[in-house]
DNA sequence: CCGTATCCCTTACGATACTG
DNA sequence: CAGTATCGTAAGGGATACGG
């Protein structure tokens, strides 16, 4: 940015700051790239639960709930006995799993990096 | 994914994880972003508060704090009246403005994709 | 200008127990 | 299996006033 530049960037509505507070709920980018990373794009809530060492029910179902609502996701319940219900990620939901792939290869590329910060930079929760 | 592939992913530890989680703190990556925009890559305090309407000094102040232990920023102080303090990206600042550019480039060019969005998923806190 | 110091409230999140 | 229902805590975060 050239010193004239004036200073007014993340606007409270702009695009790239709702990307980011979109990860500011800690399981959803996780989710995302669970469903993503299932060949058929499509799970189990049993399947999330075990995928997510750590996540009560309570969180999983919880944040399941608002990602369907947001229309990241969708629900699918077998009636049969014991119930199965499958989530699957939406067209949108396929849209938003690509900044998570970003920031998932990433993470994986430079762990080195991440061993260098301070503990506490990333786990203030959980 | 194939069939058989086992479900440990996601492990407590992992890079990918604690990079998702680094964004779980609200503007520790808007804060980043605003230094590397910036042409000598630094900024003083009024400046960063000004770049991202909505934080309180006390949050600006105890984020940038934060930033500072885990290596991610440096503080400058000026002794002058009136004061002047400067932040600076470290070489690790760096490193992790990375996927921070990748998710600020992703919003930039897929605002659609945001306004497809059930508003309840980006207005959680703020 | 660059902070600190309080005060206060909301929420995110976890633990546990219970149900069809 | 896939949820609800409660309860409880800690952290996140805003508002405001004061200080060097």
């Amino acid at each position: 940015m050239r010193p004239g530049t004036p200073e007014q960037e993340w606007r409270e509505d702009c695009a790239p700051r709702r990307v980011m507070e979109l990860f500011t709920t800690k399981w959803t980018s996780m989710i995302l790239h669970t469903l993503h990373a299932r060949h058929d794009g499509a799970a189990r809530h049993g399947v999330l639960h075990r995928s997510l060492p750590g996540i009560s029910k309570k969180m999983l179902t919880q944040t399941l709930r608002e990602m369907e609502e947001s229309g990241l996701v969708s629900r699918h319940v077998e009636q049969v006995v014991p119930p199965a219900v499958e989530y699957r990620l939406t067209p949108l939901g396929e849209r938003f799993v690509e900044p998570v792939e970003l920031l998932y290869a990433w993470g994986r590329d430079n762990a080195d990096a991440l061993d260098a910060l301070t503990p506490r930079a990333t786990s203030r929760r959980g």
